[in-house]
DNA sequence: GGAACATGATTGAAACGGCAACTATTCCCG
DNA sequence: CGGGAATAGTTGCCGTTTCAATCATGTTCC
């Protein structure tokens, strides 16, 4: 029944996807090497920067995983790795057995505090400030739908 | 001098960002997966696939690293393990001793060919069929100015 | 209550990617 | 022309990520 021939892209559809996948590129790279003076990488920056606004200064590991868009094995690693530096620890999630608590430590707070705002320059100069308002506008509703086309 | 503060992000200018950050990863991860089934990632979809357009069906190691935004180690790395599998073949870069000429194989071209239409789905999909055809051009603009922004 | 199933997290091994060192070639300029 | 600098690519090592297997705890439902 469906046609065997897919829908290829228009001309503009190809274009934004190629210029979506190497400024995408681009970006995350030159973000990491921004954070690479302050001795970790974009992820890992994300991972505290979140324990950081968050109450307590502490998140479960599944529900951390799931904000920063990581494999559960993955955010094992890397917390283990975070927590050798002494910037988080880990505790039993209270209530579930199964659960664990990630909590940052005064020192991880005190890098979250000294990266900040290099991270952010970094992510003005070389995003949003090239942007107009209405394009930052509409960059946040099409990645928003992105986002939620992709929640199961 | 320089304001010891940074300039914060404002709230739309937040939200754009985290939802980058967040349907960039989600997205990218989602065409990965869908690739497993094609034995393949995305990054060496885009090898191959940028190969089948070249002219012979074949590219120098330099460019095609800038096309598709790896650094040389990594596409040395990646073009070897396409070699094994028998879609690349290297040659010397006539005219330059020192350069290597990236082609596809018979069997490369027919993995590409293979791949293409679930690829091309699966990025409809997830991110084109998504959008609206205004969304669509300002992404496609948004994202060639924050490339064109960082080559250099 | 307990068997079957689902969820949260960790583990170890293998695959992948980054870095720095290295070789080979080409370019530049006196 | 020749020596030093730049460019292209590879290599080995090591840190990171993935994958599948595992363990522990929770939940469901008969």
């Amino acid at each position: 029944m469906g046609s065997r021939e897919p829908r290829w892209l228009s001309t503009t559809e190809q274009q934004t996807w190629r210029a979506f996948l190497r400024g995408g590129r681009q970006l995350m790279e030159a973000l990491d090497r921004d954070l690479v003076p302050y001795g970790m990488c974009l992820s890992e920056y994300e991972i505290i920067s979140m324990l950081s606004e968050a109450p307590d200064h502490q998140l479960r590991m599944s529900e951390l995983a799931t904000i920063v868009v990581q494999s559960r094995s993955r955010l094992t690693h890397t917390a283990t790795r975070l927590e050798r530096r002494g910037w988080v620890t880990r505790a039993p999630f209270p209530g579930d057995g199964r659960g664990v608590l990630l909590t940052l430590t005064e020192a991880g707070l005190a890098k979250v505090i000294e990266t900040a705002p290099g991270h952010l320059a970094s992510v003005r100069a070389r995003l949003i400030d090239q942007l107009t308002p209405a394009q930052i506008k509409t960059l946040g509703q099409i990645m928003t739908t992105v986002s939620e086309g992709m929640e199961q």
